[in-house]
DNA sequence: TATTGAACCGTACTAAGGTACAGGGTTTAA
DNA sequence: TTAAACCCTGTACCTTAGTACGGTTCAATA
């Protein structure tokens, strides 16, 4: 059993990512630049854990910069407390909504589904649209 | 009682966008652009809320070309179901796993206030980034 | 140790999703 | 009935999030 060198090329594959993506999480201070050994980065598995999170963040409607915020949340020092908590509580909330908005698109899909598959379902009951009607 | 005219002025404000949103979304044919009386558009309540749902969905990780998709489910004649199901369960399948990606990162959020609140909780338990480690 | 595949840096380009004018036409309320 | 406020089209520009490329250096293996 070898254990392979996380490379930048390494890392970038197991994330599923561009080589250049990474260079860019860099640019943009999202990862840290490793030591270099010899011109070469070497990351870790924490770097590899980092990229998939950003990725799959992403996906979940954070932009980069909210997912920094979200990963400084992580490196806080936990000493000094009372503003990393409120910090904490907002990014809860967000999720929270999150979650609560995509259950409301989820069970008018569900509803959708009951009128394709049993036709004596009305199809008037839910809608998308209705979804966020009087949101705001 | 007057019921304010819609125009584009009107739902841009209603829906909390730029004017040039929604002629941006016009373009790209995702709102339908209405008959013009005297030059000027006019919208339906629909056309807001749709508008509304956009900018939510989009906080959702969305892009306007699968919000295009998801809101082509709602207009589909519902006759011709057996395609539409499978598309249906595919946006239904997609969501589900939104809402367990958001559950993670909040469950491990909420670990973390607990660690700032109440100084013996071991920091170590759940990490953000450990949420996807293992994931793809 | 020579080759070749991969990493390095810097710069330029791209795509998605808007935003901002310029130069003109409409509406509406004083 | 006219001026402020708002709408029209078209085009150019902007930000975010990457991607590509050229020329160079390094590292591993035949």
């Amino acid at each position: 059993m070898t254990t392979v060198k996380r490379t930048i090329g390494n890392i970038a594959s197991a994330a599923d990512v561009n080589v250049e993506t990474i260079r860019f999480y860099e640019r943009k201070n999202l990862i840290q630049q490793p030591d270099k050994d010899g011109g070469f980065r070497y990351y870790s598995e924490n770097d590899l854990a980092k990229v998939k999170f950003i990725k799959r963040a992403q996906g979940l409607g954070f932009s980069l910069s909210e997912i920094s915020e979200l990963l400084a949340l992580e490196l806080s020092d936990h000493g000094t407390c009372s503003d990393i908590l409120s910090k904490v509580e907002s990014k809860i909330q967000d999720i929270q909504i999150k979650i609560s908005d995509l259950t409301q698109i989820l069970t008018s899909l569900e509803t959708l589904k009951e009128c394709c598959h049993d036709r004596n379902t009305p199809m008037t009951d839910v809608s998308l649209l209705d979804v966020f009607k009087e949101v705001k």
